[in-house]
DNA sequence: CCGATCCGGTGCATTATCTGCACCGGTCGT
DNA sequence: ACGACCGGTGCAGATAATGCACCGGATCGG
């Protein structure tokens, strides 16, 4: 849309904290930003940019101006999604904030699917961490957030939950493979690859260790559920993760077992979106298709 | 706003049906603005109106679009009172749809006092039977609404409500002037005035009255609360309205009374705007106001 | 049945608007 | 003190919007 360009650009300064930097970004001269600029805050009505001698810094009013902006642009794409929705044909585009451990298996094959039957649509996967997933809503980057415990959730709304059990994860031959009931303490007695503390399963795991006395002491700490499953496979190590992340398939050599209750409950994996929002069609058709997919996995 | 433009002349179009009235309210050519919308289409990626033989005509499309718009430019006018807000001086503007019964008194000394505190707040008074009002929040015309008994309340969000009993009026000598508790019947006997079957003091005195068996027979029947009070001075006939739009002045020569409530309970007066919408600053505070001026009248 | 009328759409010259270039004054880091 | 950036501005050229005249088609009135 021609009449946004004005906002892109705002943001593009903002981005950049100097006039002539975005100008550069954006492929225009200094001189022309700086004139689209100042006729905006002119028809505005106020600055929404405090100068700096360094550049320029956005003011309390650029902050409303630039969300607004943010506000409207999402909303317009939710009309266009309406309206191709009229035609029939269903077109849009699906920006996702999700934990890694959707990466392997489920976002794949759910994206895949709802591509199957509407390939109009186009998606982004943006990889985020728990606290940062609901800024990404917040701020319009992403349309929905499947999380592992996510953190605040003021501006999170609740679209599905399921329960997803902390899992310990090991070679086929690992002395623990045997156990009919995987204990915590078993778990840390062997040597323990974890995830570093900002994701949710270790809050969980250090969280339970804590209840019965003990410590989480990792003999690798990684921000990589990926390298996770790979090292346990080289190392008699005990990994941790979610099962909506592990593949139930038996030709890998991985095996998980669930923690026992008993020790700790399960964590919930949570679809969600920005409050108040609506969602453009196609977001709230693939958001369904999720809610489903995760109601089945989570009675059968 | 520049940019918002071509979406205002798009709504002209809408209102005036076809390209070259809109072109002329608008005081440029219909071809410019046969161009803008071609232009507009094009980008947006669909036509946004069908083409007649007398004209155009918004399709679904258009509908959306121009509800679109219409959020927008909402929203662009709370960010600027938030940041007229922030600067010290509350600025803005207030549109409000209401009640006849809100006229006389309430509302002018509502919007004075207002005024009184912030004199670069202007505001828009819209006189809307109960059932238009709530269409009214909805297309952005008003930003609230103070109606009495309004009808479908589903993008209605009560913001603050007390309770009105419905009043006979008449004059200082009327019969009915010396009784202690006044019985629908009695008012149903005299010769009386009643508000047209749109309104909502007429509702509830046709429910009432069907209950006991009677029958509203107005000798005169109106949509002007105005007429209803000066009426009542001229014949001695017998008037219904709520007490808000009643001066408890003694020097009028009008008389009111509630209505038993052993025949009709009180309908409610509803202070409201539209759901899920963010409200301007000035029209936050203004509400707050009236909020708080209903709760001391059903208080004192 | 047919002309008058109104409609949306289009080629072309004009006008308004925006952009790019060169340059100014000021601040910060070295 | 000097160079590197920064935001801002005057001016000329590029770009986009507008107005005018006109076309083809549909409707309405007689």
């Amino acid at each position: 849309m021609q009449y946004l360009e004005t906002f892109r650009l705002i943001e593009a300064i903002a981005r950049a904290g100097s006039i002539r930097k975005a100008a550069e970004d954006s492929n225009i001269t200094a001189s022309a930003l700086n004139r689209r600029l100042a006729r905006f805050e002119a028809e505005f009505g106020s600055q929404i940019f405090e100068r700096l001698p360094r550049g320029v810094r956005l003011n309390p009013a650029g902050e409303l101006v630039l969300q607004h902006y943010r506000a409207q642009r999402s909303d317009l794409g939710r009309v266009q999604s309406q309206v191709a929705d009229l035609s029939g044909e269903r077109r849009g585009h699906v920006a996702i904030a999700c934990s890694q451990a959707l990466l392997p298996f489920f976002l794949p094959q759910q994206i895949a699917t709802y591509r199957n039957a509407h390939p109009g649509v186009t998606f982004a996967v943006n990889v985020r961490d728990r606290e940062q997933a609901e800024a990404e809503l917040s701020s319009f980057r992403s349309d929905l957030a499947l999380v592992f415990e996510p953190m605040v959730l003021v501006d999170f709304a609740v679209l599905h939950a399921i329960p997803q059990p902390v899992c310990a994860l090991f070679a086929r031959d690992h002395p623990l493979a045997g156990r009919s009931e995987l204990r915590l303490r078993d778990c840390l007695d062997h040597p323990h690859i974890a995830p570093a503390q900002k994701y949710g399963v270790r809050g969980l795991l250090d969280m339970a260790a804590k209840r019965v006395g003990r410590k989480v002491s990792p003999v690798v700490e990684t921000e990589s559920f990926e390298l996770i499953r790979y090292y346990v496979m080289h190392e008699r190590a005990v990994g941790f993760q979610i099962p909506i992340g592990l593949s139930s398939e038996k030709d890998t050599g991985l095996v998980f077992r669930p923690i026992s209750g008993r020790d700790m409950s399960p964590g919930n994996l949570l679809l969600g979106q920005m409050r108040g929002r609506v969602l453009s069609v196609a977001t709230s058709r693939f958001a369904d298709q999720v809610a489903l997919a995760l109601a089945k996995m989570s009675d059968g």
